[in-house]
RNA sequence: GCCCCCAUCGUCUAGUGGCCUAGGAUAUCGCGUUCUCAGCGCGAAGACCGGGGUUCGAGUCCCCGUGGGGGUACCA
């Protein structure tokens, strides 16, 4: 028997956080690798945080993660009805209570009496008005909470991380379960929707260990079967504390804009917390299904490492076939995309042009594909090939300081002259990487240089960089008629710098 | 304050009493390949939080401390 149903319970008040998708995506595997089924709940009771865009922003950030759920997605505002009759049914039973006191008044009292809960005391003052007078007040209108009777004795669990877990009942105050206006709260909803949707495991972030307790209670007094529980570490940032915005990145939808490959997030966050027990790292969808366990869930929060998540996708972009990338790349040069002519280039991000986005659009496939093979393997994102492929998309805007102090201005007469010697020697080349190369060289040993007197600067001159994909292919994919102008233009560059030698 | 969780290289982690002079990955550094960068190959440096036990033997078990995290709402 499967059977297994697990749920994603997000509350629709910010956009997909990376540990909210982490949590998803332990439940996902779980349920495809045990055949079961993933419910998706909205826990939107706190209406005034919530939001619909928010609600969308996050079922976008599960879909762009590639994390499918097979029911729902439900809407905890959806059960009040029932959340409320199991509140009134607890209180018929008696194992909950009115509570006609005021909260702030209650609290402060609590202090004042040195009193650690202030449940205690409301639970004196219930217990000392007795059931009738409680009633008759409720009948006349008084407003009142309903709180759980916590009963004396501990509850306990087994978790699926953290092992056998146990908490003095002393140690829990009889928690609200119903508030004065009659909105259910969440410790109640939780339990009730998991119940309704006949969860079996509950897994969940660290956070929540201390909720489990009260909502076992709540299980136990509703006469609801108790799921199993499973509490996986949370995430923090660089610094240990808990993740937040001024880590930076924190929605996984930054990270998609960032151009971060989902399967790249996916494989990144499944070891953030998990490991298959051996040293493999790199894992596709299938093979972290085939392989999760929750035996092999840490225990010990991790902290999200930027470096390690570049790094990852880094080698998913490598691997990934230049015809699939290729709409990753267009997609984010026209995020990237401005009005503005002559946006800057060479600089990392720089806005992409409408004439840099046209002319890859009018571009050859095969051409846009051999340049994306050439990127690739040198880049971390999806947005530095874009950056990267901008020499080969536009008229090039100046040269790279640094590299032009080293390889242009340092002797500028001897290298304006190489140029012009280099530009005939290439007018005269087959455009084949092997003919450049012996070309290129060509002139180098006529001059009597190391082929690198010829290569920097050529590579300078036609695509403004110190550093690009080898020069011969660069060559080759900028074609000759475009080869010829930007090393003539480096020439008359180098002609027009009055500062001469260095 | 009280309750709870956690603790191996900077980071992600392997390790379930002897296989550990603690392994892998990332990041860092060096060397090689080479026209640069990236990649790739090779190598270096880098950790069992502290103190007590238990045991022939402890990174691994127990206790205390310390540190970090979470909870303690008529928030979710």
């Amino acid at each position: 028997m499967t059977g297994v149903r697990v749920r994603f319970p997000p509350s629709p008040t910010g956009y997909l956080h990376v540990g909210g998708a982490r949590t998803a995506l332990f439940n996902w595997l779980l349920a495809r690798k045990e055949g079961g089924v993933l419910v998706l709940r909205i826990e939107d009771t706190d209406r005034d945080r919530s939001s619909e865009a928010h609600t969308q922003a996050i079922l976008d950030g599960m879909t762009w993660l590639g994390l499918d759920w097979d029911e729902g997605p439900f809407f905890q505002s959806d059960g009040v009805e029932r959340h409320r009759a199991q509140a009134i049914q607890l209180l018929d039973e008696g194992k909950a209570y009115r509570d006609f006191t005021d909260p702030a008044a209650l609290r402060a009292e609590a202090e004042q009496k040195g009193i650690g809960h202030p449940s205690v005391l409301a639970r004196r003052y219930a217990d000392e008005m007795g059931e009738a007078e409680s009633a008759r007040r409720a009948e006349a209108g008084e407003p009142f909470a309903i709180r759980l009777r916590v009963p004396e004795g501990s509850t306990s669990w087994h978790d699926l991380v953290h092992g056998r877990m146990s908490f003095d009942n002393a140690d829990i105050d009889d928690l609200v379960i119903l508030r004065a206006d009659g909105s259910p709260i969440y410790n109640l909803a939780v339990v009730s929707d998991d119940a309704e949707h006949r969860i079996t495991h509950v897994i969940r972030g660290d956070d929540h260990l201390s909720n489990t307790p009260k909502q076992i209670l709540l299980y136990e007094a509703l006469g609801l079967p108790v799921p199993t529980f499973g509490h996986v570490p949370m995430i923090l940032g660089s610094d240990g504390k808990r993740l937040s915005k001024r880590h930076g990145a924190t929605a996984v939808g930054d990270y998609a804009g960032e151009g971060i490959l989902p399967a790249a997030m996916v494989n990144f966050l499944a070891l953030l917390g998990w490991n298959p027990g051996d040293d493999r790292e790199i894992m596709g969808r299938e093979e972290l299904i085939e392989a999760f366990s929750m035996e092999r869930v840490q225990k010990k929060s991790a902290v999200f490492d930027l470096d390690k998540l570049g790094w990852m996708n880094g080698q998913y972009l490598a691997r990934l076939p230049a015809d699939r990338l290729e709409p990753l790349v267009v997609e984010r040069m026209a995020a990237r995309t401005v009005d503005d002519e002559i946006a800057p280039s060479g600089r990392p991000s720089a806005p992409v042009t409408m004439e840099q986005l046209d002319r890859w659009r009018a571009a050859p496939a095969a051409w846009r594909e051999a340049l994306l093979e050439l990127l690739k393997v040198r880049v971390r994102s999806v947005d530095e090939i874009v950056d990267q492929a901008a020499p080969f998309l536009a008229p090039l805007h100046g040269y790279e300081e640094a590299a032009a102090k080293k390889h242009f201005y340092r002797d500028a007469p001897a290298t304006a002259a190489r140029l012009r010697v280099l530009r005939e020697a290439l007018a005269a080349s087959e455009w084949t990487e092997a003919d450049l190369e012996s070309t290129v060289r060509g002139v180098a040993d006529a001059e009597g240089v190391g082929a690198g007197k010829a290569i920097h600067p050529l590579r300078l001159a036609v695509t403004g960089r110190g550093q690009s994909p080898g020069i011969f292919e660069v060559l080759v994919l900028l074609g000759r008629e475009e080869t010829l102008e930007r090393v003539a233009n480096a020439g008359e560059h180098l002609n027009s710098q009055p500062k001469g030698t260095a």
